[in-house]
DNA sequence: GTCTATACATCGATAGAC
DNA sequence: GTCTATCGATGTATAGAC
């Protein structure tokens, strides 16, 4: 357990700010130092290089998101509480740090080699044996709970349609007019419509 | 009607590579220019500054993203003509350019004022009043030849089911062992998987 | 139009006082 | 731990010869 002083805080939580909104290479150190408070001698104090605190920074929003999404399964649900838990509570998570996707899938390309490392770090810490999501769709699957749907198709439909409106947001205001992912019902609304379609394709209700 | 020059030819194949892989704040105009086989000198020769440059070749890209998309839709198809055509030549297109969507996605919010008036141009250019897949499907409904679904979360579906496989294949690398969009089937496979579940929620064939 | 050389600004990183 | 001042590298942009 390491001990983390308010300074460190404050420099996390600027950096978190800067790099999701900016990317690696548009952050810079000074605006960094700026919104934390403090100068930039004193960011190389605690994190020795920019690319340092990017790695720390990268990774622990990779495994916020990864854990937001895992938290949302549990074994002793049936798939239909499963379908009901998760797509809103997915849809709220991502709802809520609408950047941390978008951030994800742009450095993940040019990231830290040990970026593979994280992932599994996440999957073992939470006892999951391998993706939590497609094991779930696997077992209903074999269990007969569902019909022999193809179990990697059916996680990119259920992600992609959960994660798509708020990562092409800005995109999206110009194809759909009006479109807004804080308008009052949107993820209601939402909600209703991809459990609509996965309950047609799965015959469910 | 504009010439083009063959440098300038070069120059815009090499930006449009570099600005695709690393967006605007990653690219260098030193490697632009040694891709394109020249000098930064003639660079600034041919387009002033960077962001000129930048906004050449963001405007360009986003013009080919929308007209491939608009491309696939004739009026004549009835409904089910219209997704046996767009889904597949949709994936089709996003495949063989991966990195526009990432790009675009990325780049959207901090960019140019102007990005409204492209869009713009692009609809009036083709001749349509707005979004021709909205248009597609809410005339479908009023015609009765499907259920009365919601046209916006529809296409918000329809899209994110063909554009996250290939904007997330970095991170679903990690998520799905061994997936891969370049996999032998995978446009096929990825095909039927789309129109069977957007046939059932239609109780279509 | 195309080049070399260079000006000018900015950024990441460090030295050194407190 | 925190600051000011500054170095050294790199990046955009331009001047000027050909």
């Amino acid at each position: 357990m390491e001990l983390i002083t308010d300074t460190e805080q404050k420099i996390l939580r600027a950096a978190s700010e800067i790099f999701l909104e900016k990317g690696h290479d548009g952050a810079r150190m000074q605006e960094i130092a700026d919104k934390a408070g403090i100068n930039k001698a004193l960011l190389h104090y605690y994190f020795r290089s920019k690319q340092k605190l990017f790695r720390t920074i990268f990774r622990k929003e990779l495994q916020t998101m990864l854990v937001s999404i895992f938290s949302l399964i549990s074994p002793a649900d049936n798939f239909k509480e499963f379908l009901k838990k998760f797509i809103p509570g997915y849809l709220e998570n991502v709802s809520s740090r609408k950047n941390i996707m978008r951030f994800i899938l742009w450095e993940l390309d040019k990231s830290p080699k040990e970026v593979a490392e994280w992932f599994l770090e996440v999957f073992q810490d939470r006892g999951f044996p391998g993706n939590p999501i497609l094991l779930r769709v696997e077992k209903a699957i074999k269990d007969g709970e569902i019909r022999p749907v193809d179990p990697t198709n059916f996680v990119l439909s259920l992600l992609g349609m959960c994660v798509f409106p708020f990562v092409a947001e800005p995109m999206l205001k110009y194809l759909l007019p009006g479109f807004s992912t804080d308008a009052p019902n949107f993820l209601k609304n939402r909600t209703e419509a991809i459990i609509d379609l996965i309950y047609s394709e799965l015959n469910l209700e």
